[in-house]
RNA sequence: GGGCGAGUGGCGGAACGGCAGACGCGCCAGCUUUAGGAGCUGGUGUCGCAAGACGUGCGAGUUCGAAUCUCGCCUCGCCCA
């Protein structure tokens, strides 16, 4: 055997590379730069500390796609920066006294180290931080954009409420089906506030459309049921109050309104208190109390036993003129619709066990043609084979004609209109914390909120605050923050203490990474046009609705306002799927289960840790944390290391077709896998080529074009997944720094099929025989050469062939007469 | 409750209408090494001495042919309620 040259030991020269393609500037992108730009984005971290080995998962995979397009021929930009503000820095200051500032920068100055350990080509030059001042003046500028667009208002708003801890909670910060604070287990209450909204409702339909975007399916599914469009009709039905209002309804069904026959308000329906008789008032006001408790989950679970008071007022039908008993029920929810509903229990599951529950009368309006109605349960199909009954002038009209008419008709007595409701709200972005971009508002007395002028910006955090958990944010008791100027009459203002929901900094930060440095403006429109939109976005499945919806509204808005010229910041989005921890539970801190990757890192080298999570299985599934089988790819490596630098005693001959036929395979396929983010099946196709090269430098040709051929073409196939041993056995080969600054290689399509083929053959659909013929052999002789198959004929028992079928190149399958 | 997705060797997975189990882990045998938890070579779905039979969660269907498509069921995961 050949002799072997010293170990495989990435430890003596990974870090030096590093340092090397870090001072050469080798992956900044260049605006100048005439090739076609390619934008490849990945979601930047939240900076908790410490890299774990969920980001060098979702990292490796687009760093390996930027660097063959790289070497493809793309002027290719790849940032990374930091999400920077948000709660767990507020946090570590009131547990452990640290300020936000100093905890971010140090876990940001730190996660920056363990990135460039990765060895992925992000261009730091271009890296943001989003609380950094530099940053969020363009957040707050932001803002102002929105609030002239009349696209940021200020609304009144429930917000779930600790009183112990006097403090608002977001969202996920309550726990549990009891609705406890998750810091003190207090059951939260709501509360009502002044809050700042951004008006995404308003582009609604806009986001429905994902026509011109390549996007997971999952993803476009989840936003649209978010979004939650649903068409019906608003109709107002009076009741029998003096001084009442009407009460108007959505429902999505008109043509069933002849059924119609009780009312049912949200609990929390502004007409209750005006309706509800005295005798009935104690029991309402128990209901509402309670209901207000619940959770909207447990408000809609449809397994629950339905509950509800009827307050002793009616409404009338509008079609039948029927006098409907109104009642309050928890599972109509105040936030849907209009926060009431015509209890139609013919025809809707949850109205019919209610009905059922509460001796409503049920009335079917709606019938299949044939007739029959189901028997003690409602009839919910909605079919265009489908006619009303017992629906006065309407009765017979087929039921998909019936929405329409009925809703014309009630509209031309003023009692109704076609309506379309939404299930997306606007977006509540008031946080009454401290570590986020302070919302740049002043309130004067006499001039009401008043927008900060933008040559005031940034509207600066304080530093000096008091962290003691006292219960409002640090900035209501910080008196020269508090303390401002009516920019209207420069009479003393209040500052506005909220500060921004951190969804804010990242739906544009993808702009700021086109000209970071610009002190002027929040990007420079130049740069805009020529970086965005970004090609390929990847990232976690979990913000498939929050981030990638706001970051849609963010462009579609800032389009409106003149800023862009394009109506979607992400032409095409992958998602990775999560790395757990060994136990099949997400990573986190407080279970002990999370992976350090420094550790692997430093044992095996970042070349083996990059292989080895791209290896585990498809990118997008990702998996429990075992690593026993690192010790493999950390061998493959090895052989790489082996077959690169093995040496044949002079030209050494043989046949070398096959090793060609290998290379040129490998090019195809792992250049297709890697587009296609199919990084487990391209390391296969690696170390098949790697596997190659072993048994042809046994057979002696080490020494051949066609060995050196392959050993070059296996670098440069590999040098995007494992940078380090790529570049250190291509400078060790000779060639010309850097192994990443080479062109990717094309494959000859003639090299690609093989000389002979192994056709198998199946009787019956069994594989039977395999014949071994030329690519090109015709069809009649291979149907000569597989009914000559003494395998064949065993089975034919010397009948003819009912049929031959043939798939040119896969296969022959004859049929036999059968019995 | 609804929607979406997934169930393949001891394990991660490959194939996605045409040779099931590529590639790797583990395991077994051998070689090599002063030694090895290093390296190399070969074997490894199940049953069977063999010929062969069986085999992709379960059951049906479509097809010359199904892990792959369709329907029903079971289990798990995610999202929504």
């Amino acid at each position: 055997m050949t002799e072997r040259g010293e170990r495989y030991d990435p430890r003596t020269y990974e870090s030096g590379w590093r340092d090397r393609w870090a001072a050469d500037d080798l992956y900044r992108a260049d605006d100048d730069d005439p090739r076609d730009k390619h934008y490849l984005l990945t979601m930047y971290p939240y900076p908790s500390g410490d890299l774990h080995i969920g980001h060098w998962y979702a990292a490796t995979g687009p760093d390996i796609v930027a660097r063959m397009r790289r070497m493809q021929g793309l002027n290719v930009m790849f940032p990374m920066g930091f999400d920077s503000f948000g709660l767990p820095a507020e946090n570590a200051a009131i547990d452990r006294g640290v300020h936000p500032w100093d905890w971010t920068e140090s876990n940001v100055e730190r996660m920056r180290t363990q990135f460039r350990s990765m060895g992925c080509m992000f261009d730091w030059s271009r890296e943001v931080v989003t609380s950094d001042p530099s940053y969020y003046r363009w957040t707050q500028w932001l803002f102002l954009q929105f609030f002239k667009a009349g696209l940021a208002y200020r609304a009144m708003s429930p917000v779930d409420w600790c009183p112990k801890d006097q403090v608002v909670l977001a969202r996920e910060q309550v726990e549990g089906a009891d609705r406890h604070c998750w810091r003190c287990g207090t059951p939260v209450i709501k509360r009502d506030l002044e809050q700042w909204f951004f008006r995404t409702t308003r582009y609604a339909d806009e986001l429905l459309d994902f026509s011109r975007i390549d996007w997971p399916e999952p993803i476009r599914l989840m936003q649209t049921n978010w979004i939650g469009r649903s068409e019906g009709a608003e109709i107002d039905f009076a009741v029998e109050a003096d001084g009442v209002a009407p009460i108007r309804v959505f429902t999505t069904r008109p043509d069933t309104i002849f059924g119609a026959t009780f009312m049912v308000l949200a609990p929390e329906h502004p007409a209750v208190a005006a309706l509800t008789t005295d005798d009935r008032r104690t029991e309402v006001e128990a209901y509402v109390a309670a209901a207000r408790r619940e959770t909207e989950i447990e408000r809609m679970g449809t397994e629950r036993e339905r509950s509800g008071v009827f307050i002793s007022a009616y409404a009338v039908n509008p079609m039948t003129e029927e006098r409907i008993p109104i009642w309050i029920a928890d599972y109509v929810l105040p936030t849907y619709g209009t926060g009431a509903v015509m209890g139609v229990p013919a025809h809707d599951e949850r109205d019919y066990a209610f009905a059922t529950g509460y001796d409503l009368p049920i009335r079917y309006v709606v019938a299949p043609r044939d007739g029959t109605l189901p028997e003690g349960e409602a009839f919910l199909p909605h079919t265009d084979d489908e006619v009303l009954v017992d629906s006065g002038d309407f009765t017979g009209m087929a039921a998909s004609d019936a929405i329409a008419a009925i809703t014309e008709n009630l509209a031309e007595r003023g009692q109704g209109a076609a309506a379309i409701t939404y299930r997306i709200r606007d977006w509540l972005i008031s946080r009454q914390r401290y570590w986020g971009a302070p919302i740049p508002i002043v309130y004067c007395d006499e001039h009401g909120p008043q927008p900060v002028p933008e040559d005031q910006l940034p509207v600066l955090l304080p530093r000096d605050v008091d962290f003691a958990p006292t219960g409002v944010s640090p900035l209501q008791s910080h008196a020269e923050f508090l303390n401002a100027s009516c920019p209207v009459c420069g009479k003393p203002a209040r500052r506005e203490t909220d500060t921004m929901d951190t969804f804010v900094d990242s739906s544009w930060y993808f702009l700021r990474y086109c000209s970071p440095h610009d002190e002027t403006r929040a990007w420079d429109p130049e740069a805009v046009i020529r970086w965005m939109p970004v090609d390929l976005y990847t990232g976690g499945a979990e913000h498939a609705v929050l981030h990638f919806l706001y970051a849609r509204f963010f462009t579609k808005a800032l389009r409106d306002m003149q800023l862009l010229d394009f109506d979607e910041p992400f032409s095409a989005v992958r998602n990775q799927g999560q790395i757990l921890g060994a136990d099949h539970h997400r990573m986190s801190k407080s279970r002990g289960n999370v992976v350090n990757p420094d550790d692997l890192t430093s044992r095996f080298g970042s070349d083996t840790v990059r292989c080895f999570l791209m290896f585990i299985g498809p990118w997008d599934q990702g998996g429990p944390w075992n690593p026993s089988s690192i010790e493999g790819v950390h061998r493959f490596l090895g052989r790489v290391w082996a077959v690169a630098q093995a040496s044949g005693s002079g030209p050494g001959s043989g046949e070398t077709r096959g090793l060609r036929q290998a290379t040129h395979r490998a090019i195809k396929e792992v250049g297709e896998d890697f587009a296609q983010f199919r990084f487990n099946t391209a390391l296969s196709r690696l170390m098949e080529l790697t596997n190659a090269l072993g048994s042809a430098r046994d057979d002696g040709l080490a020494g051949t074009d066609a060995y050196a051929e392959a050993v070059d073409t296996l670098l440069l196939l590999l040098a995007p997944m494992a940078p380090h041993i790529s570049e250190e056995l291509w400078s060790r080969r000779g060639k010309p720094y850097s192994v990443h600054q080479q062109t990717w290689p094309t494959y000859d399509p003639a090299l690609v099929v093989s000389d002979m083929i192994e056709l198998p053959v199946q009787v019956d659909g069994k594989l039977r025989d395999r014949l071994s013929v030329a690519p090109d052999t015709a069809p009649e002789e291979i149907e000569r050469l597989a009914l000559a198959s003494e395998r064949v004929q065993a089975y034919l028992k010397g009948r003819a062939p009912r049929k031959v079928v043939q798939i040119p190149g896969r296969l022959v399958n004859i049929v036999t007469p059968g019995e």
